[in-house]
DNA sequence: AACCCATTACATACGACTTATTCAAGTGGC
DNA sequence: GCCACTTGAATAAGTCGTATGTAATGGGTT
């Protein structure tokens, strides 16, 4: 149960947060810091920079004279992508895919879009390598390589658009592929279809074709919700 | 230039997230613990608390041996409200502004597009409300009043759409809306045009059409990513 | 009911010790 | 003489224990 930590800070603090994610400890919980320090056997410094970090990602709040207090779900900061981490590995995690699937089905397609108009020769091609690459690994069991190629992809796109704050999602779509890859929310093999639109897909940001790039992502994102529908309660 | 600060842990974090945001102490530089203890004239322990929730931000990252070194952009968790705030008030306001407005103009259709479907009577009351307001502070430099309607009113959107993601990007938009308000990337007198749209996606929620919901949110950020052109360089 | 005070638990500080990392000197083999 | 590998000293962050400051709370007093 205990991890050997690269640090006592990384073990707190991933143990607190997954806690929290997950429910136990439900908003308006007091922690003590003594106690913590107790039960995790560290110093209370390590306990104060563990809650300083929960309160940044304002998962906790902490005053004077009453302790740390659990905040209430809607005031995290849910695009923290160690958060989303936590809360995908805790007990809601089919309400938090379909959350941040819709958030893909939103952000993606224009996303796309503008990578078919800025996209580089280079991630031209590392785009369609990623694409065979899912191609090839759409068949037989091999989930893992797939979800490497996907997430990839994936990644390419939102970095060709050009767009800081899309960029920066790579790690959030990262983060819901490998979720529903490592947590059964998937078929034994990908939809083909789905293969064959990434396919697509790459052929339209290469040949700078905005709308069917939108399009097709947007398609995308309509059989990842569908999928979520099927599979998860 | 000291804060006061309700806390030396809340104005050395501040004080460093500025510099760092704005691109003083560029991505290698190493800060070290000690002189910044120092320079704060404050313990190593409010430093080290401080440390970590950079390091937490990825805005830096804290090695033995070495230092805590900065991060490059691109690392940087761009959705923390507070690296946002950091961003806006140092000096590629410009480009941050365009950024997040193109990211509302994905997001907020989609949004709008649910919350018509979602949202509840008190939120189409909520909603009219404020799109009358904006409609009473656009005119005689009332900016601030309308500022106050125009934030009240996308984040009733946002929650309406039911969607916890979409909810979350509500104190995003009130940074972007305040930040444009606040350094003159406005004209004096908010565009008749936009306050019409206003009023009319109020009335669209109300009655429950999405995609009419939709379109003309897209409207409404064409027109803000048009005035960013025009009004920021 | 309004006020005051003791308690409590966080906030800050300091100093000693530990540990990981780096850089360079030293050693040996070829 | 040159390269590769080992060893060790220096360094800066990591951890800990303790002491003291401080604000908020809750109860008791008037």
């Amino acid at each position: 149960m205990t991890t050997p930590a690269q640090g006592l800070h990384t073990h707190v603090l991933d143990t607190l947060g997954l806690e929290i994610a997950a429910g136990d400890s439900p908003p308006g919980q007091v922690l003590r810091t003594d106690e913590l320090a107790q039960r995790f056997d560290v110093s209370r410094t390590v306990v104060r920079e563990v809650v300083r970090v929960l309160e940044s990602m304002h998962l906790v709040e902490s005053r004077r004279r009453v302790g740390v207090t659990v905040r209430p779900t809607e005031e995290w900061n849910v695009y923290d992508p160690q958060v989303i981490r936590w809360r995908l590995a805790g007990s809601d995690r089919p309400r938090q895919l379909r959350s941040l699937t819709v958030l893909r089905s939103a952000v993606e397609p224009v996303a796309a879009g503008l990578a078919a108009r800025n996209a580089t020769a280079e991630q031209c091609a590392a785009l369609t390598e990623c694409a065979l690459g899912m191609v090839a690994t759409s068949r037989g069991h091999q989930l893992e390589g797939y979800l490497r190629h996907d997430t990839a992809f994936h990644r390419i796109v939102l970095n060709a658009s050009g767009n800081e704050m899309f960029a920066r999602l790579g790690d959030v779509v990262a983060e819901v592929l490998a979720g529903r890859t490592h947590h059964q929310v998937m078929f034994e093999d990908p939809d083909p279809a789905a293969v064959t639109l990434h396919v697509r897909l790459a052929e339209a940001v290469r040949e700078g074709d905005a709308e069917e790039a939108e399009r097709l992502t947007k398609e995308i994102a309509v059989g990842a919700l569908h999928e979520l529908d099927v599979l998860a309660p």
